[in-house]
DNA sequence: AATGAATGAGAATTCATTCAT
DNA sequence: AATGAATGAATTCTCATTCAT
């Protein structure tokens, strides 16, 4: 999947969640306001548990105005959704540079590791809610979505760096750092703030020992 | 009132989010029957979009028969969870013998490891149902006891290997562990089976680089 | 209606409300059991609020053995007034002697008050229920029924005392007499027991002054 | 949010029996015809045999609409006994004039009563069914809460015609008058209109002689 | 565009009554 | 007779969505 049609999709998926794109900047405003609300409240009591009119009276708007630039409920959440992974890939594109994986392995993760708790920390709520829906239910692909396109990046990364590895092998090694990062990372924002080196620490050393032996397997 | 009665009363008493335990072989069917289809809903489609009238009908009972033994939705997936950890605390039970930590670590992550994966195997839904809910909402509690107690079996264990871990940094380390090794396991469960094997020893991998100057730390 | 036709319409009235009579001593207690329950339970919380299963809960049988004396809920209803229009028509009786109006009218209130205190006091409830019930609904004939037959007694007893007095006016006078002693025994029941007798002077009062001039027209 | 608007957020905090107070005119009108099908039912077939469907039925609206305006059912209730107890307020206020007792005992009961009955005239089933209601429910105390006034004002109006009157002796002789004219005035209501003069005469007869004494000691 | 009233299908839960043991 | 499990219609209430102003 290359750049282009991520643009594509991006904007194709654009006129399928907004029922009317908003002329007016107060419209604008009023938009931002909505997905704010929801966000928030997905993040707080899910998605089946929030109804459209919280979502409309915690944005100080009406419900009528809210169905006059989203069809459905599901729609929001797709907006919210969308608007978060539009974050994620502007953060992460900054980070994974041709020369990643070229640099040490520490320095690599140390990198990556906080352009990720920065993100978590403006989002926290709405990425431990897709976290949760993931798990099950009918959002899995939109939560994956960005997933994919992380992958498909860090792959490249990979492939440059250690061309020898099959591709079959690669990306699942790539599945397995990224599981681990994710949840340890998830871990560090969970537990009191004067631990939280100790887990990303923790994290870096057993990815750097998972990775290491692949990296030089001449050493082993 | 003889001996029987008196012995089901305590039962109640002790089972509180039944509203009457079954004294007929007839509703301890009912019960597993109906125990089993909310199982399997939770897990298909979530808590919350599972209705009691399809428990019911999954479960080929009638919405009556189903308040009869439980008072309300929570109760049933109280009863799913409790009958879960029951299982988990038996299984766990057999692995975590005293000497658990006096193996090699690779033994003991061997053996915990598939018995892990016995566990899930029987009831995978539930469990990742459990995970997904535990990111956000009112069962957090619930889910999370069994944790509580392994962790507290997995702490004496701990303790009695390296007495001279202070009990904070014991504490953090199994977490980590702990998270790790579920994520990866679960991996391991959606990845196609030629590849599960890899992702355990990565796991292994990781958990032994990890815990390894731990138990050892004059090596470092 | 005559003293023969009341016995003959009691004996319908309980073959309609039972489903079956109790032969044994055994189902003799239970029913009686299961009326004492129905009527606190109506008492303290309505008809419709009650539920046979709580019925047969308090009365410490089960829900099958209550319908198999009774054929529905409205029947344990009727069963219950029939129970207390019987004790009040026995209570009555020893009052409204063929004197009781030559009497003076102190003397014939005192002893009709007192003795409706005395029934008052064992089934307030269900009397205060019946009241209530009265006002509106389906059970007003029930409830009625037993007025009817005292207004008779004390039809007859007044127009042997005030014979120049026309039937429709005599029934009048009666329904007012009534009407305020049910009322003010009532109050004086709800009252702190020393302003008791206050309130039944005052009934008195107010019964003989309205009486007097019915009964010595002369005297006006 | 303009000079309107906050107007009508007081008004909510006021009346907290509404979920939402109605802002256009259409609302309004649902709401009223609401009370009055909700006031119909209750008189006719009792509270608990009311569905809120069948309200929102007779009142030609759907479900949905009264539970936008009403929370739950006890709240339709409320507002019914809300209204009815204004509007006696409202009547009683022109009434009870601080010469009220030095009028002639007769007068004043003339225009007490037939104040009385005009009210009843608009209301009579909810008012029959507070009165069922009071003697056993829940609902006793809204029900009384305009008694009390009633009986306050009484009060002084009484203290003032008769200062060496004890106040407890006071107070249990107004609810002596209040249970005796309430009463004979709902028989004066269900007897043949011919009858109606023979029951209130008979009410204000007992009224006269009851109070008399109470105004007059000396002349005993 | 904005507001909020209107709608009704659907969800949780109760309870009178029947039936199997 | 006794027990308690089984049944399902009926009830209260919610909420996504549409419509009138």
């Amino acid at each position: 999947m290359d750049q282009e049609q991520i643009q594509t999709e991006a904007a194709e998926v654009q006129e399928t969640h907004f029922r009317r794109q908003p002329q007016q900047i107060r419209g604008q405003q009023r938009v931002a306001a909505i997905l704010d609300a929801a966000e928030q409240l997905f993040a707080e009591i899910g998605y089946q548990a929030t109804s459209t009119n919280a979502i409309a009276q915690r944005a100080n708007t009406s419900i009528g105005s809210l169905y006059q630039f989203f069809p459905n409920k599901k729609a929001i959440l797709q907006a919210v959704v969308a608007r978060y992974h539009q974050q994620y890939r502007d953060l992460i594109q900054n980070i994974l540079t041709d020369d990643f994986f070229f640099q040490s392995l520490s320095d690599a993760f140390d990198s990556l590791i906080s352009a990720l708790i920065t993100l978590h920390a403006s989002h926290g709520g709405i990425r431990a809610f897709l976290i949760g829906a993931s798990a099950s239910s009918e959002f899995a692909t939109e939560a994956q979505q960005i997933h994919q396109e992380l992958f498909a990046r860090l792959d490249d990364l990979l492939a440059a760096r250690v061309p020898q590895l099959p591709n079959a092998e690669r990306a699942l090694t790539l599945r397995i750092l990224y599981t681990t990062t994710q949840t340890l990372l998830e871990l560090s924002e969970t537990v009191p703030s004067h631990e939280q080196s100790t887990v990303l620490s923790a994290l870096k050393t057993m990815l750097i020992s998972y990775l290491s032996p692949i990296f030089s397997p001449e050493s082993i």
